[in-house]
DNA sequence: AACCCTAAGCTAACACCGTTAGCCAACCGC
DNA sequence: GCGGTTGGCTAACGGTGTTAGCTTAGGGTT
């Protein structure tokens, strides 16, 4: 194993544990075993380092989302990725995707499911903008406490199986 | 005007302008004709700022919000402001709410026009949902370039309103 | 075997961030 | 006139990402 995918793994730990605010050059450093200056013989800056992180989320989401094959089960599923990893979801969706940091084709394969379970691209993408909207509020912790948010994930997911399958269903 | 609004006023000024990233206590307190620890004779700390332009943000919703009266007229509303004040909308969707630094029904106040608008909490939540989702993808540059962002919004609004308005059409 | 070059660690330091401590001048009420 | 509050200042602290420059160990070539 390189000693950047080890530092991309200590890396991974300190954020899902500790949070964003904890993902910090001189802590990784610590945890992988050497002075944070040094890290950047085998990184270019934090960056890329996150670059990396949010590469792997989106691998892990590709391989886990492609297996619901309905529209309500990828919905859960995305929901479930997100609140399993809030914090490297957070990372993955705050500010602009790194495209040019990024393997070729991780964002397309995490993507895929969702244009699979719709019937065209724009649908898709409002589904995914309903997903990222409802799990984003729920981690931001922007509905009032005691919010029924499983009801109001129901109802989203329902106009949209509603207008999706019409006229699909076989 | 007291110094906190004035304060508050250059900081929304620099916050919309230049991004969050040049919000910095020194930068206000320059543009307000300071040093930045004098800030701290009017501002408890940069969170409570923060919290402040949040509040204005909320009450500048809540007035053009109030205007649309159909959920499509709301949406494009929603989406608008969000285009108009980008890092502002940032700024106040990242992270909890501080609800304990906001005058109070100033969020109730916003969140009103979507349950108009609706039929049910949970219809306004979803919708919001499908709202900041799409506009948050948006902001964050997410989607590919060139993306058919309006045909997203398109389907889902239209997924939205052959639900919520059905058997309540006059 | 002697040499050199590279890889990979280190410390010191820089610029910037939010924030605190402590000082000082101006102004206001008595 | 005088004391206290208000509102500015500088200096500084601990934190951040990052750079410069040094050192040491190891491997390859002659």
């Amino acid at each position: 194993m390189s000693r950047r995918e080890q530092i991309l793994d200590v890396a991974l730990e300190l954020l899902e544990r500790d949070g964003v605010q904890a993902l910090t050059m001189r802590a990784i450093g610590e945890a992988v075993g050497m002075r944070a200056p040094s890290l950047y013989k085998h990184v270019p800056d934090k960056q890329s380092l996150e670059a990396g992180l949010i590469a792997r989320g989106l691998t892990a989401q590709a391989q886990v989302f492609a297996r619901a094959k309905t529209l309500t089960a990828l919905a859960r599923a995305y929901r479930g990725w997100a609140r399993e990893h809030p914090h490297l979801y957070r990372l993955m969706t705050d500010g602009p995707l790194p495209r040019d940091l990024l393997p070729p084709g991780v964002e397309d394969a995490a993507a895929a499911p969702l244009l699979a379970v719709t019937g065209s691209v724009a649908q898709a993408r409002a589904l995914w903008g309903l997903a990222h909207g409802l799990i984003s509020l729920e981690l931001a912790g922007r509905f009032p406490p005691g919010a029924d948010v499983d009801a109001a994930w129901r109802v989203g997911i329902a106009a949209f199986t509603a207008t999706t399958t019409k006229g699909r269903t076989p």
